[in-house]
DNA sequence: GCGAATTTAATGTCAGACAATTAAAGTTCT
DNA sequence: AGAACTTTAATTGTCTGACATTAAATTCGC
């Protein structure tokens, strides 16, 4: 692994992209101890603050976890789904709020992303991922929910729906879709009867899940898709006529 | 902002938590200048290298940039689409990678996402996706292609398809589970037959697409994925067999 | 043998300095 | 007055050396 003193990028920023190369590559396997901070340092020839600097960038993308003590060190960590998952919502969120991404367009990827394992999860899902469903069903129905708090059922309630694909790698890309909309579907209002009207559609998505109809799913989701995006567009109207 | 000096955690840890949280919540808008790592240093009551620490850890995720200088300093960032293409692309690699997500399950996900997006991308992909599409099937076809050559045309040619769909969302989302897929998709080798056959597929959904065809784009997914892991099964047992 | 104290090797943090870079202010020449 | 050049100031980038903290390995006492 080499660096080039000369080069107009941050020294540390080198060592990273070095370090992370190796592991992306496979020449660092998981639970391999890197250097010392003082080899690594006389490696690359720069200072130890220098290396401290590119590892703390790795451990920030989960890629090292670092330990102290006599044995400890710098060592290469098996990225989990669940820390992937953090930082998908993360940077999934940020992009669509720095952006300026439309509720539209969030909304149409979102449903495009979930439909796609509509039939999956009709076929799969456990009486467990139904029975989430259901109770988040119930949840949104009760009177005195916060919008957040509705919204936040109807976060998990899809969560169910994709994990029911029984498929990590799925479950993992959706996260990141579905997650970042909150933010997006904070911004609305619902009305009793806007709630009572949604609560019908994902009853309609949790009988096709029931009886395995794929399709049943997949047009419960348009449906649904449908409504959130006129409901959407109403309540930027109206906000706009203010 | 504040930190917990007392913490069991980093105190540069802590503070590029403070800082990240701060943007996320829009405390920190884009293009603001954070203080001086100097004033930071002060406002949080720690040496200049610690603070220096969390902000490499920030800039590592792409929230913030640096600039030298008079007027420099260290900036929130606007993520950009690109930006976050290569931070997924490389966190879903070493996901696939490091937790022995089988082939079969990783195909799986990536079909199903870009079926999602088939629908839309037959309605208003532009000439120039489609003159993509084209050439990417004629690169395909060519004599003494390697096989690296072979997989990085397909993943173009499946670009194009996503890209299609106009929604910068969905091609990010699928930017991952699609790049991904390469380093297990290089595993396989071709012969010149297994080729054809998915040549034969890529113009059927090519076929597909210029008609405007969603249901045929659809199809022609679902067959390529059939032959995609009945060719990949063949070249495991094989393998397994040796 | 076994438990407690010690050693040791690592990361975490600090302080202070200098180098490099860049924009703005100031200065000089025309 | 204005343009080109020089200086200055602010800021990040890097280095050196030190000390604190942690946790495993080792040694010592019994």
């Amino acid at each position: 692994m080499k660096i080039d003193p000369k080069s107009p990028a941050d020294l540390s920023a080198q060592i990273a992209a070095a370090i992370r190369d190796a592991i992306v590559e496979g020449r660092l396997i998981v639970d391999q101890r890197l250097p010392s901070e003082a080899e690594l340092a006389e490696q690359f020839n720069v200072s130890r603050p220098t290396v401290r600097e590119a590892l703390k960038r790795l451990a920030a993308q989960s890629l090292i976890r670092t330990q102290r003590g006599a044995t400890g060190g710098a060592f290469v960590n098996r990225l989990s789904f669940p820390d992937a998952y953090d930082q998908q919502i993360t940077t999934s969120t940020l992009l669509l709020s720095m952006n300026a991404v439309s509720f539209e367009t969030a909304c149409e990827a979102r449903y495009a992303l979930e439909r796609a394992c509509a039939p999956l999860s009709a076929m799969r899902r456990s009486a467990d991922h139904l029975a989430t469903m259901r109770a988040e069903i119930h949840r949104q129905g009760q009177p005195g929910l916060t919008d957040e708090a509705f919204c936040a059922s109807d976060v998990a309630f899809h969560r169910a729906l994709v994990d029911g694909a029984g498929n990590p790698v799925l479950s993992y890309q959706l996260a990141g879709a579905v997650e970042a909309m909150q933010p997006l579907m904070n911004m609305i209002t619902f009305t009793a009867r806007d709630r009572a009207r949604i609560i019908a559609l994902h009853e309609n998505i949790a009988n096709a899940a029931e009886a395995c109809d794929g399709d049943g799913v997949t047009q419960g989701l348009t449906a649904l898709e449908a409504e959130t995006q006129s409901l959407a567009q109403a309540v930027f109207k109206a906000r706009a006529a203010r």
